[in-house]
DNA sequence: TCTCTGCTAAGAGGA
């Protein structure tokens, strides 16, 4: 989104580079005419601008030239990547660090000092909103800010002229994020002050300033990244205070020191902030149309720095793996010495897993970043971002701002009657969204996030991080919010994983080097005698293939594999697994991608009375398994460490989702077995996560239904959508195959069986075998259908009796002559005429006494399921649940109708979608009864995987439509049935 | 050529 005015945006068209000198041919215009141009001198031609790039100008321009030079001018490169004041003030010292904090992120530690710091901004601030700093209430405020839960367990003007005196407090901890400048960051306190300078005479003038104000808790350095700092927060939030300075504050000794910018502060501060960009967007770049890692910025070869850099294994690393790419191994010897001592431990092969992984994570990143909304909140106004259903703008603040007992401020925000009156509720957002609250203007962009709670005609109500009741008679507009997940957990695993350190090293033999899997042989040495009868009991109820999985996981001292093919009952396998490792005495870590698949194991390990911690968000944990959180636990009251530490101890299984690894009970706790379920749909890095705490490790999948989504198509055919379980499954020592179903009927799975399984795949029963849809009322539709065909004989109706049939549990409805062409649409790819046939279909088959919840849809294109829940908006059809194929995977329903959607006239692209085999696999096998597949044979044949499945099924049912005479040419002559 | 779920986050100080 290019534009002029005050938060311009210029796309680069061309960059002409002299010594000393360069030109930019920039257009905000979207046709890119007309074109200006910008000078860069005085240093700013060393910006690592590239064509293509955006940047914001500032400065004048004189008739479309513009200049930006010693003493005027700014140019922010690619402004919508907002940098942190820290990170900036952190690549002063080294832009090679200040680009590896980006990448890996929650890497530094902490120490004691910065718990401490933490805890006294806190007093400070809370001090300072009280206005009160009596020794008394800082030791009352010290005291409570020592018990405050989230700091337990938590281990890892001075100017003798101008009198500054600190009138009141603006706000505490405000959040900025300035598009103008690509800034962003958090501002301590800002401050009301009254300046009093001496004038020339014996004048004192008074002035009043809004300035930020920060605090510093250690030694009074002065230093220049401090007073960067401050310079940065000043520039960030000059549009909300117009202040020229701001203030630094050490509380160790009270001394106050004023901060004010030069232009050549500001100029050097924002050509590093683009410097810092540049690197961050270029991770990776292009060398004869392959992709490669991009070189970082120079290593510093100074020991005294690089010693305590939190930093300094991905520095060294990075730079091992220059020497392999660019096969440049001239360096000097204090940096020889370094690489040694930090990557000496690792051989070639673990180098290049990492290098590759980085790759792909860098390439990923690009196709993400591309996507990523965030922008959106100052690029486009509320009206454009509310017609894409993301916004509601133009609310005000309506009713108190109340605390909750969490910490979350509850806001109630209606439209202004200012603006013509439109319903709230059809805005696209909904309860459970993310949000951003900025003002409609855009002068105070990210004021606070939250969650929206309610959403009704007139109003919306939402929990948000900061109170807004002085912003009242404010217009605000709310922004929902995707959040900006970078791959920073991927990179942090994978950097780990090269950690030299025992854990490390031998999950690296595992997973690098593919070192085979061990095993014991004999299950006495690992039973204890007193847990036998137990697990007998336990092992009672499981078939062969379960029973031999369970004494592979207890026989094994690495990992075991275990592939659960559709309807085998792998979350019943794992819950009896963990109540054998339970009663045997071992702790396990639970683990899945998802919240959902979490809890659905939970809720089972729930009936047989085995106790588990559960950590995450409880937002995102279902309701039944509340009462087992971390949360729910505080409730009850932990006001010391050894409370909390018997909280985490407690359990012997904990569960949590792969991402939340990166809570506090890790630094302390190891686990005997780690099971991570989904694993054949979680990508390599993040499978690792959980893999560190543990001694032995389960994964359960199976790699026949659907990989790791990537999104970069370079990225993918490199390999990321490799899971760690088909990279570990050539181990077949390590392998269990969960091949019993108790799911679908014979014909279902006999589908699955030539597609994927080669017959593998068996029946758990006959009754699981012959169980077919039960259709109550199927003869009084069957006798209306007659006599319709007898009223109307130019409408050959046989095809729909042979559908409806129960006894043929696979039908294929062929739409090849009708035709029933796909139709492209913004959204994504659609097809209405079998959108409409499935809604004829569906209403047949609930009159003949389906029940709407034992119905589910699926497509494998968002689109298609909007134009079939399009339809079904009767409340004939409430309950039936039209979905994604993706969306689809571990779950069934007695009847499935699957809508292929591709249909082309002519020899078109076809999608990525359905060439994948194994998404095919997950559509056809999520019918228990019946399964109606509804494409054009014609198209499809193209697929390889849909051609195998059309010539495995030459021995079922398929109707041709072209058959009929005229009955689907215009499907909504079937509207009389 | 479109499938998707995870995540609070910027900063806390030392050498």
């Amino acid at each position: 989104i290019l534009s002029g005015g005050l938060n311009n945006r210029y796309w680069v068209l061309d960059v002409d580079e002299r010594p000393g000198l360069k030109t930019l041919t920039v257009s905000c215009s979207k046709s890119l005419h007309p074109t200006e141009t910008c000078l860069l001198k005085d240093g700013w031609d060393m910006t690592p601008v590239c064509c293509g790039d955006v940047v914001h100008l500032e400065g004048c321009s004189d008739g479309g030239s513009w200049v930006v030079g010693r003493e005027q001018g700014f140019l922010v490169l690619l402004p919508d990547s907002l940098i942190s004041g820290t990170s900036i003030s952190n690549s002063i010292r080294c832009m090679r660090r200040a680009v590896l904090g980006d990448m890996f992120k929650s890497f530094d530690g902490g120490s004691k000092q910065m718990l401490n710091g933490t805890m006294v901004h806190e007093v400070f601030q809370r001090a300072a909103t009280a206005k009160d700093f009596s020794l008394e209430t800082l030791s009352k405020m010290a005291d409570q800010a020592l018990c405050r839960p989230q700091y337990l367990g938590d281990i890892r003007c001075q100017d003798s002229t101008t009198v500054v005196t600190v009138a009141e407090l603006a706000d505490i901890e405000e959040n900025v994020w300035s598009p103008r400048f690509g800034l962003k960051g958090k501002i301590d306190v800002t401050a009301r002050v009254q300046i009093q300078k001496p004038r020339s005479g014996s004048h004192r003038t008074s002035e009043e300033r809004t300035v930020p104000l920060e605090l510093k808790t250690g030694k009074e350095s002065n230093s220049i990244e401090h007073r960067s700092q401050v310079i940065l927060y000043t520039l960030m939030s000059s549009e909300r205070y117009h202040s020229e300075a701001g203030l630094l504050l050490y509380l160790k000794t009270g001394n106050l020191h004023p901060v004010v910018a030069s232009h050549m502060d500001r100029r050097e501060l924002l050509k590093l902030r683009n410097t810092l960009v540049h690197h961050i967007h270029n991770c990776v770049e292009k060398e004869a149309k392959r992709s490669r890692l991009s070189k970082l910025p120079d290593i510093l070869t100074n020991r005294q720095t690089c010693q305590y850099c939190p930093q300094k294994r991905n520095c060294a690393l990075y730079e091992r793996l220059n020497c392999l790419i660019y096969s440049a191994d001239d360096c000097e010897d204090v940096v020889r010495d370094f690489l040694q001592q930090e990557t000496g431990h690792l051989i070639p092969p673990q180098l290049s897993y990492f290098s590759h992984w980085l790759l792909l994570c860098g390439l990923e990143a690009t196709s993400m970043e591309a996507k990523n909304g965030r922008k959106r909140v100052w690029l486009q106004t509320a009206e454009e971002s509310e017609k894409n259903g993301s916004c509601v703008g133009n609310v005000q603040l309506s009713g108190p701002v109340t605390v909750q007992s969490d910490g979350v401020f509850l806001h109630r925000f209606q439209r202004s009657s200012m603006v013509p009156q439109e319903g709230l509720a059809s805005s696209g957002l909904a309860s459970g969204d993310r949000i951003v609250v900025s003002d409609q203007k855009g002068k105070l962009v990210g004021l606070a996030t939250g969650y929206l709670c309610e959403v009704s005609k007139t109003s919306i109500s939402c929990t948000l991080d900061r109170d807004l009741s002085k912003f009242s008679g404010v217009l605000f507009r709310l922004d929902g919010d995707e959040g900006v997940v970078g791959l920073s957990t991927h990179l942090t695993n994978l950097s780990r994983l090269m950690e030299n350190s025992q854990d490390s090293d031998r999950l690296r033999e595992l997973v690098v080097d593919l070192r085979p899997p061990e095993f014991i042989y004999n299950l006495s040495s690992v039973l204890p005698r007193e847990a036998k009868d137990t697990v007998a009991n336990i092992l009672k109820g499981l078939n062969k293939p379960q029973k031999q999985a369970m004494k592979k996981v207890l026989l094994s001292k690495d990992y075991t594999l275990i592939v659960g093919m559709p309807g085998t009952g792998k979350t019943t396998t794992i819950c009896t697994l963990v109540r054998i490792l339970h009663a045997c005495g071992f702790s396990v870590l639970l683990t899945s991608y998802t919240h959902s698949a979490v809890d659905n194991i939970l809720l089972k390990l729930k009936r047989f009375r085995v106790g588990f911690l559960r950590l995450g968000q409880g937002q995102k944990v279902h309701p039944d398994i509340l009462p087992y959180t971390e949360e729910s636990a505080r409730k009850k009251g932990v006001h010391t460490l050894s409370e909390l530490e018997q909280l985490y101890n407690k359990e012997l299984t904990v569960a949590t989702t792969c991402m939340g690894i990166k809570h506090p009970i890790f630094t302390r706790r190891r686990f005997d077995f780690c099971i991570i379920d989904e694993a054949s749909q979680i990508s390599q890095p993040i499978c690792l996560g959980p893999l560190f705490y543990a001694k032995r490790f389960v994964l359960v999948g199976d790699h026949q239904q659907l990989p790791p989504i990537v999104q970069n198509q370079e990225a993918r055919s490199l390999g990321m959508d490799e899971s760690l379980f088909k990279r570990l499954e050539l181990h077949s020592e390590a392998v269990v195959q969960l091949n019993v179903q108790y799911r679908m009927n014979r014909q279902i799975m006999s589908l699955s069986n030539s597609l994927m399984y080669e017959g593998r795949l068996e029946c758990g029963s006959e009754r699981t075998a012959t169980a077919l849809l039960s259709l109550p009322f199927l003869l009084s539709v069957q006798s209306e259908l007659s006599s319709y065909s007898k009223s109307h004989p130019q409408h050959d109706l046989a095809w729909i009796h042979a559908t409806l049939l129960p006894s043929s549990p696979v039908c294929f409805l062929d739409c090849s002559m009708v035709p029933a062409l796909e139709s492209v649409e913004k959204g994504g790819i659609s097809n209405h005429t079998e959108a409409a046939l499935i809604h004829r279909l569906l209403s047949l088959l609930i009159k003949a006494g389906c029940k709407p919840s034992d119905i589910g849809v699926i497509a494998p294109y968002r689109q298609q399921l909007k134009s079939i829940s399009a339809l079904l908006q009767s409340s004939a059809f409430t309950g039936v649940e039209v979905n994604t194929v993706d969306r689809y995977q571990g779950r069934d329903k007695s009847l499935i109708v699957f809508s292929f959607v591709r249909s082309t006239a002519e020899e078109g692209n076809l999608g990525e979608l359905l060439k994948d085999w194994r998404r095919l696999n997950v559509a056809i096998t999520r019918a228990k009864h019946k399964l109606l597949m509804v494409g054009s044979i014609t198209t499809l044949r193209r697929y390889a995987p849909v051609e195998k499945l059309l010539n495995h099924l030459e021995y079922m049912p398929i109707c041709k439509l072209d058959d009929l005479k005229g009955g689907i040419r215009s499907p909504c002559s079937l509207v009389h049935l």
